[in-house]
RNA sequence: UCCGGUGUCGUCCAAGGGCAGGACGGAGGACUUUGAAUCCUCUAAUCGUGGUUCGAAUCCACGCGCCGGAACCA
C-alpha cells in the first residue's frame, strides 16, 4: 500500500531519500517546521561540478520547503585557506542561480563560542587536554581497527588541571602538538571516531581571516556540528565519507546540551557526484593549477565552476544534471555524456548559428566572375524554431570549407564534396567538384568547382536536391580568428588511481588554431554564443577576447554521427582474420566498452608515438599499462 | 580482519509485498539547405543461494562484491 507521504516533485527536481526525510520531519513538526540547510565549502580551493550537486541540493531544498540555505565558510585550518577562495565561491554560488541572502557565516567567527563550549564540556568532564604526542597516541593507544584502544594517561586530569592547560594553550605558552583538547567518550568503540577524538590543536599559524588572534583551532567535528547548532540547522547534509563520523556529531551535540533529538540539528549523507573523464579531487586539481599543468583555476578544461564557466557551460544545464542524477547513498560516475546532451539542449535555444571554418581549404568557382560579390541574407535560426533575426553572409568566387568536407575516395556513403559530386553550400548555392589542384608534394591545395546558378539562396528555386550541405566563408571577407578546442582532460574514463595526475591527461585537451569565420563574427563580444553549423557550440572567451578580436572556445562538439559511423568502420576494415573471428563473439555490451578504449589508445598513439595496437593493449591491460606509465616516469625513452 | 554504508539495463535514478519504469548511451528508421535539432521504434537489468508468501527487486537467513572509516585535514 503506498503511503501518502511520499513525494510529487514540487519543482522540478525529482523526489529523492532526503527530501522525504525533509517531508516526514515537516510532517511531524520537527524543528518546530523549520528547514534550515547549510552549503559548508572550506575555502581552501575553487568549486566544481561535485559541488554544484551539493549547492542544488542545500538551496534546493530550502526553496522548496519554505526554508532558508545558509552559506557557511567551513573555515578550521589556517595553513590552506584563502580569501581568494572565500571569493571565488561565493560568484560560482550566485553564478549557479542561488542566493544566501543575508545568511554568510564564517566558523572562523565562532571560535570564541566554540572555545567557550569546550571549557564547558571540560568543566562537565566531557573532554580533557591530552598531552600525548600524535605519534604516541596513535601507535600505543588508539588502538586498530579490530582492537581497542586504552585511555590516554592525561585521561583523568581534574578538571581544574584541564581549564588551566586550556587556557594556557590559548595563550600560546605551548608549540604545536604539545597537547591537544579531546572528547572523552570510549577507547574501546568500535567506531574510531569514538575514541577521545581529538577536538582543538595547537597551531601557530596566521587565519585569513581571524588573524593571528588564535593559536589554537578547532577540528572539523568539533567545528562543524556546533556551528550548525549556532546556526540552528535542521538538516545538515554532507557526503558518504562523512558516515562514521555522524555519532561523534550527535555525541558533540548532545554533550554541550542539545538534549531533544527532535529540536537539534542532523546529520545525513548522500553520495558525491562523480563524473566520468573528470576528477574532482581539490587537492589533485590544485596541483594541476600549481605545476601550470592548465593556465589556472578557471582553464576551461577544469571542471571548476569558473572553468566551465569560461568554457561557455550554461548554469542551467549543471542544475539540470544535479537534478536529473538523483540523489542517493550508492557511489557512482555519472557519464559525461548526459551532461553533454543536457548542455547542448540548453544551448541550442541560446546560440544562434553562423559559419566558421576550422581547417580551411581553398575552392575556386571557376562559374563565377573574379571581383563579383553577392550577398545573402542568411536567418540565425533554423526554419523549425520560427525565430526572427539574420546576418549578411558575402559570397565570392573563393571561398573556405572545412578540409574534412572534401574527399579524393570517398567511401559510399558520404555525402559531402569529392570529385565529379555535388553539395550545397549553406543558404548558397549547390556546387560541383570538377577538379583537384595539388602541389609538388602530392597535397591537394585547391577544389576547383562550378556552381548553378538556379540553386541560388535559402528557398530551394531550382528544386535540386544533393545529398550533403557544407560550410563555408568567403576567402576575401573571410575574418581570421583565434578558436581553441577543448576536449577532455582525462583520457580515464575513472581518473585519479595515479598518484601523478600528468600522466593521465589528454595531450589533445586543447588544440589552438586560426580560423576563417563568416564577417558578421568580427563583432563578437566577450560572453557571445554561437552555435558554427555542423561543428559545435561556441563561447567568446570571457578573459582573452578584445573587442575586435574575440577568441572562441568549443564549450561542446554537436553530435556527429558520420564521424562516429567513419571510425567504426575505420576501426573494423583493418581488422584481420583472428581477430573478426574474436569480434563476433564479443557481446555487443563489450563493444561500447571497446570504442572507449580505443579512444584512449589513440591518444597514447599521439602523445608517445607508440604502435596502434601496442596502444590497444596498454589500454586493455592495466597491469601493463602501470608498467608503462612507471618507465615513462623513470625517464624511459617513450 | 572490526565498524559503517551499498549492490536494479552499458551509465544514473525509480518501483517501499502486486505489470521492473524513466533519462543518457547504443542500434534502426522518418524528416532535413546543419550527417545537428525534432519525431518514431528497438536495445538492455533486480549480486548469489536458500526461506516466508497466492505473489518478493522489496521481508527473513547465510554468503559474495564494491565503497568509506584507524589525519592534531575537511
Amino acid at each position: 500500500m503506498k503511503t501518502p507521504t511520499r513525494s510529487e516533485p514540487e519543482s522540478g527536481a525529482a523526489s529523492n531519500f532526503l527530501r522525504e526525510i525533509v517531508e516526514r520531519d515537516r510532517a511531524q513538526g520537527k524543528h518546530g517546521g523549520r528547514v534550515v540547510t547549510r552549503f559548508p565549502p572550506e575555502p581552501n580551493g575553487y568549486p566544481h561540478i561535485g559541488h554544484a550537486k551539493s549547492i542544488c541540493l542545500n538551496f534546493g531544498l530550502a526553496r522548496d520547503f519554505g526554508g532558508v540555505c545558509h552559506l557557511r565558510m567551513d573555515d578550521t585550518n589556517p595553513e590552506t585557506e584563502e580569501m581568494e577562495y572565500v571569493e571565488a565561491i561565493q560568484r560560482d554560488i550566485k553564478w549557479l542561480g542561488f542566493d544566501w541572502g543575508d545568511k554568510l557565516f564564517f566558523a572562523s567567527d565562532y571560535y570564541e563560542r566554540l572555545y567557550e563550549f569546550a571549557e564547558q564540556l571540560i568543566r562537565e568532564g566531557k573532554a580533557y587536554v591530552c598531552s600525548l604526542s600524535e605519534e604516541e597516541f596513535r601507535t600505543q593507544y588508539r588502538g586498530t581497527v579490530t582492537e581497542p584502544g586504552k585511555p590516554s594517561p592525561y585521561r583523568n586530569r581534574t578538571v581544574d588541571e584541564n581549564l588551566d592547560l586550556l587556557r594556557r594553550m590559548r595563550a600560546g605558552e605551548f608549540p604545536d602538538g604539545a597537547h591537544v583538547l579531546r572528547a572523552k567518550i570510549d577507547m574501546s568503540n568500535p567506531n574510531m571516531k569514538m575514541r577521545d577524538w581529538p577536538l582543538v590543536r595547537i597551531r601557530h599559524a596566521s587565519h585569513y581571516r581571524a588573524g593571528n588572534k588564535w593559536c589554537i583551532y578547532p577540528l572539523y567535528d568539533f567545528a562543524h556540528c556546533l556551528s550548525d547548532l549556532i546556526e540552528g540547522i535542521t538538516h545538515s547534509i554532507c557526503t558518504l565519507e562523512f558516515e562514521s563520523n555522524r555519532e561523534l556529531y550527535d555525541w558533540i551535540v548532545e554533550a554541550v546540551g542539545a538534549k531533544d533529538p527532535n529540536n537539534r540539528p542532523h546529520q545525513y549523507e548522500f553520495a558525491r557526484l562523480n563524473l566520468s573523464y573528470t576528477m574532482m579531487s581539490k587537492r589533485k586539481l590544485l596541483q594541476l593549477v600549481e605545476t601550470k599543468t592548465v593556465a589556472g583555476w578557471d582553464d576551461p578544461r577544469m571542471p571548476t565552476l569558473s572553468g566551465m564557466r569560461r568554457r561557455g557551460y550554461t548554469p542551467e544545464a549543471i542544475r539540470e544534471l544535479c537534478d536529473r542524477v538523483g540523489v542517493a547513498k550508492n557511489n557512482s560516475i555519472v557519464d559525461l555524456a548526459l551532461l553533454e546532451h543536457l548542455l547542448r539542449e540548453d544551448l541550442d535555444k541560446k546560440s544562434p548559428r553562423v559559419m566558421g571554418v576550422l581547417k580551411p581549404l581553398r575552392v575556386v568557382i571557376e562559374s563565377i566572375e573574379k571581383g563579383k560579390v553577392e550577398e545573402f541574407d542568411a536567418p540565425l535560426w533554423p526554419a523549425e524554431m520560427d525565430r526572427a533575426g539574420s546576418r549578411k553572409l558575402p559570397f565570392s568566387r573563393e571561398i573556405f570549407i572545412e578540409r574534412d568536407d572534401f574527399m579524393e575516395n570517398p567511401p559510399k556513403d558520404y555525402h559531402r564534396l569529392a570529385p565529379g559530386r555535388e553539395v550545397r553550400l549553406r543558404h548558397a548555392y549547390v556546387i560541383k567538384c570538377e577538379r583537384v589542384v595539388k602541389n609538388e608534394a602530392g597535397e591537394i591545395t585547391e577544389i576547383v568547382c562550378t556552381h548553378d546558378p538556379a540553386s541560388r539562396g535559402e528557398a530551394a528555386a531550382s528544386g535540386k536536391r544533393v545529398k550533403g550541405t557544407i560550410h563555408w566563408v568567403s576567402a576575401a571577407h573571410a575574418f581570421e580568428c583565434e578558436v581553441r578546442l577543448y576536449d577532455r582532460l582525462f583520457l580515464a574514463e575513472a581518473p585519479g588511481s595515479l598518484e601523478d595526475t600528468a600522466k593521465e591527461l589528454n595531450p589533445l585537451s586543447l588544440q589552438t588554431l586560426r580560423a576563417k569565420l563568416e564577417p558578421s563574427l568580427a563583432a563578437s563580444k566577450a560572453g557571445d554564443r554561437v552555435q558554427f553549423e555542423r561543428l559545435g557550440f561556441f563561447f567568446a572567451d570571457p578573459v582573452d577576447s578584445k573587442d575586435g578580436a574575440p577568441i572562441f572556445n568549443r564549450t561542446v562538439g554537436l553530435k556527429d554521427s558520420w564521424a562516429k559511423a567513419a571510425a567504426k568502420t575505420a576501426e573494423s576494415t583493418p581488422t584481420k582474420e583472428p581477430k573478426a573471428e574474436a569480434k563476433k563473439e564479443k557481446a555487443p555490451a563489450k563493444e561500447a566498452e571497446k570504442k572507449e578504449l580505443s579512444a584512449e589508445a589513440k591518444a597514447l598513439v599521439a602523445a608517445h608515438d607508440l604502435a596502434p595496437a601496442d596502444a590497444a593493449l596498454l589500454t586493455e591491460e592495466p597491469a601493463l599499462r602501470a608498467l608503462f606509465d612507471s618507465a615513462l616516469s623513470a625517464g624511459a625513452p617513450a
